[in-house]
DNA sequence: TCTTGACATGGAGTTAACTCCATGTGATAA
DNA sequence: TTATCACATGGAGTTAACTCCATGTCAAGA
């Protein structure tokens, strides 16, 4: 696949992919002859891990030592669990601090209902 | 409260303070004679409320609509209803979103706890 | 052969949200 | 009265995560 294609299919901007794979994020895409990007199945796999990962909020940081650990083979499996446990359990505090602002919201637009009911509205 | 009081029972440094209120996110803070910044318990509450909405993640921008909605009075009130709304939504898709990236994580997490147990970890 | 369009690279620029800094002031302790 | 100290202000700097740009290459259509 070319970039563009993986692109539009994971709605990531190239600049993205591109940016991603220098920094080393994503493991190097493999070439074309003429030196072009040509995603395989591992690579969409990754980048789509990536995408959902930063969606969640996880930092490039982390995601950067995870991926680097993971090109270096099955003894860094310890390390990588580490990683994942960690970045759990930041998730988890993160949902449950938004499921708390979550239900103050709530809380709130119920009041700005309640001010707006019982008579403001006008009777006819 | 002085602005050090503040930064200490919720955590916010006293840069970030001033720079919410230069910024127009906290209204302004009444001083003392001399000029300093003397929280009174509706600046108090202002940053409490700030800093639990921009923990789960809301836009300053969307934040300071808010509150300048706010002191134009009640007339605003409608308005004022719309962008939590509209903020309550983005928030309820992070959160599904984050929820189901935990759930991947678990899975993740799991088949390496897997990869180590019946054998790897050696007898004895 | 010429042109076009997608892509490559290295590096600079942008955005949100702070964070730091230089300089100045008023209240208080020594 | 002098030295601190917490605080004030305006403006510059930082960080994470992109995003944009200038320049160059290559393959394919006119």
């Amino acid at each position: 696949m070319t970039i563009s294609e993986v692109s539009k299919k994971y709605d990531i901007s190239t600049d993205t992919l591109r940016y991603y794979e220098r920094i080393g994020l994503l493991p190097h895409v493999p070439r074309t002859k003429s030196g072009l990007r040509d995603y395989d199945e591992n690579s969409c796999k990754s980048v789509e891990f990536i995408k959902c990962m930063r969606n969640a909020g996880l930092p490039i940081e982390a995601l950067i030592e995870y991926m680097t650990l993971f090109k270096e083979g099955d003894s860094t499996a310890e390390a990588r669990m580490a990683i994942l446990i960690e970045q759990r359990e930041a998730l988890i505090s993160r949902i449950e601090e938004m499921k708390s602002t979550l239900s103050r919201l709530d809380r709130k637009i119920e009041m700005y209902k309640g001010i707006c009911s019982p008579g403001c509205c006008g009777k006819k």
